[in-house]
DNA sequence: ATCTATTGTGTGCAAGTTACACATTAATTT
DNA sequence: AAATTAATGTGTAACTTGCACACAATAGAT
């Protein structure tokens, strides 16, 4: 696998990548408040981004995509799912960074073949613990921040379209996915994880059933309860049981619709 | 949209084509009897291969899908459906038709440049009616034939990979896909709606409850019996409403697992 | 000691799932 | 022509799941 460490000379070289292929993660974390994704604000630009990139000639699309996502900002993912294949002509419409900037033209005036042509993009998503993960930005971007989601700014490109499927997938395969133990803190509430659920798939649900069908699966080992948290009855902290959980998605998990 | 009517001459000249991505087409058929699916075999060449080809400058993904499906079988389906982009360093390895194949060699050495470097492929997939239409070969290819999924040959590149990957799509999704209406003709007993799903889901099902349950949605009208079946009570026909089958469709649509 | 807000659990009913049972019937067999 | 056969159409009982709401328990505030 082609990294930044053992072929550096590679990452402003348009020939040593693919032409009109690149990726963009879609990076989703929750700090119990709201979901959030990861952008990249560009240098010397007002606008944001999602973490993307080329293929290496020699690399794999899923290698290419955790590879994308550590040198954009740091964080390492092993996994990352892909989950459609942006391909309209029109894509790159919005690209206001590309003309008249001058820092970024210099930074990544090599790459600019690449990107003047034409390229598709394959989205990858995954879902993580904000707190877990440190975001740095790399030479080319001024900024890596968690942005809530209700408050996306407009991104370039087809960005916020691909956000926007990204979300739809979750939503679709929020049984198959490991929501809960990738956004969630090591222990937490049932009502933390009532609206976690809550907030992706952008409905109430019940509070008692929503325990009872978690607690029936198995897969939450119960642990002492929270004090000092107001004024009534305490809540148990809740953890995963990281094998059962794993063998129950895959038959796939809570609620349906 | 450019097709091969309005600029024929961009047809073999590789500077008409975005380098690095292909499109292939699943396209499924089914006879009553099993689950075919639509392969062309290259000329001077034992190979099969997925209906497959490159994506214009000019043109959408989902549009070149389209017409590349309809310049190499004949077929006209205005909708395929994304299903997975195929990006693996070695996806085309097994390429035993460039090497020493005159015939083929003469008929796209123009395009060489194209199929020498790496591409990624993005599969669409889409159900048809085997009878409705007249699969034909295009100038590359000796034949272009419906083919048994239980006996595929051996593909070219990742090709067997790819069809592996859009069955498991359809049995994922067989619930908002109009398995149905696509692949059954107009009238048809409810066994034979039954045998259907059982070949896409490969498990046997409840003849009674299967019944019960499609009539009960509502989308089937039921006409005459069908006579002359064998030593037995004849079965009704039934065919689809259309209004309702898609109207259903969106909220998803008989057998989940 | 009482109140308050939230948690954990229980209950009833509707709906869906699953596994069979049974009556019906077109064509074949006798 | 009557009996037989094999598959169809429908019924039913046991079980599970989904959904709405009730109620008791309780940590901290008053």
């Amino acid at each position: 696998m082609a990294t930044k460490e053992n072929i550096p000379y590679k990452l402003d070289d348009p020939s040593s990548y693919l032409p009109g292929v690149s990726i963009d993660c879609v990076i989703i974390g929750y700090d119990l408040k709201e979901l959030n994704i990861l952008l990249l604000k560009l240098k010397g630009s007002e606008h944001w981004s999602l973490p993307g990139g080329f293929v290496y000639l020699d690399e794999d699309m899923d290698q290419a995509a955790s590879r994308i996502l550590e040198e954009r900002t740091g964080i390492r993912l092993p996994y990352l799912k892909q989950f459609h294949t942006f391909g309209d002509l029109n894509r790159r419409d919005n690209a206001p960074f590309i003309a008249g900037n001058s820092v970024l033209a210099k930074h990544f005036e090599k790459m600019l073949p690449l990107l003047e042509h034409r390229f598709i993009s394959t989205g990858y998503l995954s879902l993580v613990n904000m707190h877990s993960s440190a975001p740095a930005p790399d030479a080319w971007s001024e900024s890596c921040a968690w942005t809530p989601l209700d408050d996306l700014p407009r991104l370039i490109y087809d960005h916020n379209h691909i956000v926007e499927k990204a979300l739809e997938q979750i939503r679709h395969q929020i049984n198959y996915l490991p929501v809960g133990i990738s956004l969630l803190p090591e222990k937490f509430t049932m009502k933390e994880y009532q609206v976690l659920y809550e907030k992706i798939l952008q409905k109430k649900l019940d509070r008692a059933n929503f325990q009872k069908k978690m607690l029936k699966l198995g897969f939450l080992d119960r642990h002492e309860k929270q004090l000092t948290g107001g004024a009534h009855k305490a809540p148990f902290l809740y953890a995963f049981n990281e094998t059962k959980y794993q063998e129950l998605l895959e038959k796939g998990i809570g609620y349906l619709s």
